[in-house]
DNA sequence: TATATGTTTGACAGCTCTGTCAAACAGAAT
DNA sequence: ATTCTGTTTGACAGAGCTGTCAAACATATA
């Protein structure tokens, strides 16, 4: 047997333009809203090709979800590890999301809507991972109760991913209303959240009343 | 022709149990997700007697829609009038909206599902209302600007609507890693920030930095 | 009692979606 | 040329869902 590999991509690959397209449809209409149809016509191949390239819609489905969720968890504990100030830590933690849904930016609604779909599955799969993790939490909540003992590492957790990941879910709200409408001027946008988000939060720590 | 009302109600509305019922399913599963057979089930009458009050399910779903939306927009030109500090008229505004989704749990998915789903929709719902509206909005860019001439109107309120929103859209998480489980802990946790929300936000106003 | 109005239901027609199959097609290996 | 493998397609069967209709039922009025 010769090895004879990498001869396929037609245009791009079959496999990979599926999962775009699938991905981009499941988030905007959700999984019932979308028909093999749909997917099939958005990947310019015929509903049965579709099916030849992942048997049914369930597995297509959860094919684009845990391609989504892996990239969901990136491992803050690198981040944690480093032996710079609680600040720097931060800035970093944030940008890492704010870079990770701008090159993802369906990601979040993805995990929200499974999030209200089905509860106790993304529960389970995030149990212990990242922010949720018991050696993650117990070393935030270490370093605040120095800094301010009076704020409760859940608020200020909390307030942090809302801060992070809000604006991506109510992305078209704030493209319409909070700038105004120019080219790339949402990422530009976020861009500038970056340093806001951090000293928002760094001054609630700070701010000992 | 004599006057005869109040003479309904077989145990209650049948009316309000169809929509009560039909709110919950379209949060959770969707309007595509959801099949009128379901609701007529939660709501104990037959499909046919579904059909009989609300012809079609486009129908249901924006009956359903509309009163929610409703609520979603409380008259916060009343707030914005008041002669009060501006942290008393922030406060204001965070309870007002703290209370309204703690008595209505899935106005927030609702919302934003339909935003991805239907964005010129709903930004045409949207505009000039509340928040978004030019009057509201350029008085809170004139208040901040004494304040504090370099945070920008835009980001001070999303960082608002964030921290309000978001901690509803994330329940299921926020009950699972966040607090303990414990009986009505979810409210209890939610009144704990109207305070911190506050003090969050003020501080990143008065942190001339 | 008879009649009118409002409500509930079972049955049906029509449509849409999924998943399968067998046949056609393309290209590489023999 | 033919054989084999992998890919694409049209056609079909089966299931589920919506919306309509006519008939039954309940209740109040005349």
């Amino acid at each position: 047997m010769i090895e004879s590999q990498e001869f396929q991509e037609p245009l791009v690959n079959t496999e990979q333009r599926i999962l775009d397209a699938a991905k981009l449809l499941f988030v905007q209409k959700g999984m019932d809203g979308t028909k093999m149809q749909d997917i099939a016509d958005s990947a310019k191949i015929s509903r049965t090709s579709l099916h030849y390239y992942f048997r049914s819609k369930q597995k297509l489905f959860e094919a684009v979800f845990y391609d989504q969720f892996d990239r969901f968890l990136p491992r803050v504990t690198k981040i944690m590890e480093q032996e710079i100030t609680f600040e720097a830590r931060l800035g970093q933690f944030v940008d890492k999301y704010l870079d990770l849904f701008l090159a993802n930016p369906y990601l979040p609604n993805f995990m929200m809507n499974e999030l209200n779909r089905d509860p106790e599955k993304m529960i389970e799969l995030f149990a212990g991972e990242g922010l949720f993790s018991k050696r993650v939490r117990e070393q935030v909540e270490g370093e605040l109760r120095l800094m301010n003992p009076s704020l409760e590492a859940s608020h200020f957790i909390l307030n942090l991913i809302s801060l992070c990941v809000f604006p991506f879910i109510a992305r078209p709200m704030v493209k319409a209303f909070l700038i105004n409408g120019e080219k790339d001027a949402f990422s530009h946008f976020i861009r500038e959240r970056r340093a806001i988000i951090v000293d928002t939060l760094m001054c609630s720590i700070n701010d000992a009343k």
